[in-house]
DNA sequence: TCTACTATTGATCACACGATCAATAAGATG
DNA sequence: CATCTTATTGATCGTGTGATCAATAGTAGA
């Protein structure tokens, strides 16, 4: 019980203090949303008085984009180290399509929509937004250079296609937070949607059905 | 000056009192955004007592549902128009990107995204967002249904495709309205990324250059 | 053990939000 | 002109936000 008859706080070192509340603000985006990261929702969740936390964070705006950055840099490293384990470019795009679009990440996407909307009043938080989405775009103009380079791709500008790819997929899976219900099926016709984009055959990015 | 020496409104009747009210919102989310559309800045905006708007609209979350729903209706039926003018399915496709993709339409997504993040705390909002989708989707599902029908288009599941168009386009609207200033570029390449998805020849949709 | 340092706290401020209600005054009606 | 209806308002409440600061208490070190 994090109960309202709390007395007092253990005193801890100002590294683990810190980390415990990075961590609080970590898990209250995810599970509620980037709007939900408060002084008094942190303070709530560590057990330890409001005036604490804004002792370790004396700018909450400034907390909520870092609490953003790290939210979806982690998310990139993890799909970057699902994709790099694959051998060819195509397999790595399929990969990424089907991982990034499978719906087990909506909790970040609802990060991600919040982070829009908030970023016109948080310039800290907008660039942030800047910098993570120059983080993913770079990740997956690799993919494509690398599948242009190889010849399995066929595009005249891979930084454009890239944008373009990150733009279709944020907004696949925003969309799929609002209807959700009947959203099963994304990711089934992206696949084309990408073939003729990058000059792909038909079917090339079918979902690998892995086994 | 609707300046802090307002002395007294002029009286008016309900009807009229109740449009300004619903125009300033309307023009304040346009303006602002969705998540300005507040007591005070609607009185303000009016020239007027807080307590007025709260008379004439009980419920504000109710009006911002109100608010979202009129401007994008409205978006969507001067695009409607635009696109029925149009001959053939094609022809109403390639228009139909061109135009929601020109980035003329910033501020209508502005209330977009915020109404997706502000949905989660705005049941009525939510409600309103899914009409909206589906009213959109239904518009877009129209033209590739006849496109399906006149064998220019090449589908097994027109209301998927819809989704998904849907879901691109505001993907890449959204993402444009974050990395403005190099994003002139949206809409050269979703236009092959669609080419693909309804198996249409390279090219097909291609800017009309109008004239 | 005593002292110095500092992690922690309660109290409080200023602001913005939506909401409520009795009181006021403008205009219509007689 | 007098009366009544009602559009309009000021005052105020309750909640939530970030921020500040003097005071407190735990702990490491002399």
């Amino acid at each position: 019980m994090s109960s309202p008859t709390r007395k007092k706080a253990a005193r801890k070192s100002p590294a683990e203090r810190a980390a415990e509340i990075a961590d609080a603000a970590h898990e209250l985006a995810l599970e509620q949303g980037l709007s939900a990261v408060t002084l008094r929702s942190i303070a709530a969740r560590v057990d330890v008085a409001p005036a604490l936390v804004a002792h370790y964070e004396p700018d909450m705006q400034a907390l909520i984009a870092s609490t953003f950055s790290s939210i979806v840099a982690a998310e990139l490293a993890e799909v970057d180290a699902l994709v790099a384990a694959l051998p060819t470019p195509r397999e790595r795009l399929a990969a990424m399509l089907a991982t990034l679009l499978d719906g087990s990440r909506d909790d970040v996407t609802v990060v991600w929509v919040e982070a829009w909307a908030m970023g016109r009043r948080n310039e800290a938080l907008a660039a942030s937004v800047r910098d993570e989405m120059d983080a993913w775009q770079a990740m997956i103009r690799g993919v494509v250079e690398a599948g242009v380079a190889s010849h399995e791709f066929e595009t005249d500008d891979p930084a454009a296609a890239a944008w373009q790819l990150l733009g279709m997929i944020d907004g696949l899976n925003a969309q799929a937070l609002v209807r959700w219900g009947d959203a099963a099926d994304r990711g089934s016709l992206i696949s084309h949607a990408v073939e003729g984009m990058l000059g792909l055959e038909r079917g090339a990015l079918a979902s690998p059905t892995v086994g």
